[in-house]
DNA sequence: TATTGTGAAGAGATTCACAGCC
DNA sequence: GGCTGTGAATCTCTTCACAATA
């Protein structure tokens, strides 16, 4: 401890962990938040609350950056909104395109926040030839057909694709041939790309199948049930902090759906893990 | 290694690994494509790359639900699906409210893959008195002052968030106290919400933050700098597949933007990690 | 022979707790 | 006295590698 400089591969080398960047626009968006509120100076443990974290995890995060904050007092709320702007790369301008300018993609191409921080709609692209010409949040729609020659004249590399899921494959290629090398892909599909390109995806139906989960799980626990059965992370189950008496029994769902019906190639089944099985019975 | 059953806490407890659960939608899409196609059994192989993870990986994850494979043989795709769903909980049918029926909040509304898996729109609420009784996505709009009302007659556990940013904790407290206990956040801020209640959140900047953090590192690989810098995670990267060629240069970002310019309780400023300064400097 | 299921090792992320500094 | 920065401990997740087995 506090022996000088030990961690950190070696020479140089920034090597911040990937949870760490993941957090660090979190950060960033409560600094904003409070540097619009004219706030000076905050410390971990505020930052932490307003950003939904710990506060030693904060400053562990703040520790891979460099020594930012003041002992005794906090961390300087502009530098730091600049520090973390620098290391995210939000101090260039990055031109994005935005593929599939469907209901999906039209709330997107307006959405605010977008422009705000670094990022700028170089263009709108769709695959409908009535779609082209057509503005959408104040900016034409252009075909696919140009796809390449906008990408490169714009110098765009980073791609959103809010097109249908049969159809996001084929983008992306045709993104990442072009020199697109960051993808955001809002298609419900597993995009196969080469090494060397970026791919994060968001997918509504993920997450409400995730929630599902911890719902059925709760919904388990009233029903008797050993209190100790929770899932090794805790999900997202959130701090304290507002609420407003957290509500009644947390209501259950309507009707069961969808029956085993054993059939295709029918010849697994064996040992579920163990005897308790929940709500709905497996055959 | 076979000799019997030695993890798992003691009793019972399910204890999935939240990381587990997070993939289990994806093995799930992949199957259910399987499933379309009629195809009787697939290997931890073949499913991994339709997933995008690696085979072990899998076979952990599956193992954890159980020994629902054949050796030699691979896995039964119906059955997988059917165990798969009921663990998540999709054998059951969850009502689900949109509140803040916007661009985005549309865009949700008339998503397909919503109602395909066990998820049901119930209800599409908003503040403004104008959008009330207009049809979006063959459902009319109801005002936000029936929101408790709404809730408790559908027995909705599960509430997606759409509004603008300042608005959803107001939100997520009345869906809360009306007996919500599972959110969907698209609103770009956090919640505070009680302990119980589960909150995802999926946020397009951050998103593309996390982005533009890679996308600024390719760029400084590019000149020079000691290849050996990585993120710890390696982020998304993803395994190779497709690919048209992976591209040219990655296509350099525009201008540079907002200088540090020291105003504010200025006080802090001490070491950034290394010297190398890359892109824009500090002061 | 092909493929699962899983201990054990390894890598990463989080949390603790406290020394160091303002 | 208050708060940061960080080693060390802990916990979680991933990967390896191979025995078990259809």
């Amino acid at each position: 401890m506090a022996t000088g400089r030990t961690h950190r591969p070696a020479t140089r080398s920034r090597g911040i962990p990937e949870a760490t960047v993941a957090r660090l626009p979190l950060y960033l968006r409560a600094l904003t938040a409070l540097s619009e509120r004219s706030v000076p100076t905050v410390s971990s443990e505020e930052l932490a609350a307003a950003a939904g974290v710990n506060s030693a995890k904060l400053r562990k995060d703040f520790s891979y950056l460099g020594s930012y904050g003041t002992r005794g007092v906090g961390y300087d709320v502009e530098y730091l909104v600049y520090q973390i702007s620098r290391e995210l790369g939000l101090t260039q301008d990055w031109p994005v395109v935005i593929v599939g300018i469907g209901n999906l993609g039209a709330a997107l191409a307006n959405y605010g926040g977008f422009a705000s921080r670094g990022f700028r709609v170089a263009a709108l692209i769709d695959a409908d030839p009535a779609m082209a010409g057509k503005p959408v949040a104040g900016m034409p729609v252009q075909h696919t057909d140009d796809l390449e020659k906008i990408i490169e004249e714009n110098g765009v590399s980073i791609g959103v694709i809010a097109t249908p899921a049969g159809a996001a494959q084929q983008v992306s290629e045709r993104l990442i041939a072009a020199g697109v090398t960051s993808i955001l892909n809002f298609a419900p599909t597993v995009l196969q790309v080469p090494e060397g390109v970026d791919v994060r995806k968001v997918d509504l139906s993920i997450e409400l199948q995730i929630l599902a989960f911890h719902e059925q799980r709760k919904a388990g626990e009233e029903t008797g049930a050993a209190a100790e059965a929770p899932v090794s992370g805790a999900g997202a189950s959130a701090a304290a902090g507002a609420g407003t008496g957290a509500g009644g029994t947390g209501a259950a769902p309507a009707a069961a759906v969808e029956p085993p019906a054993g059939r295709g190639a029918a010849t697994a089944r064996k040992n579920g893990p163990e005897g308790d099985v929940p709500a709905v019975m497996p055959a």
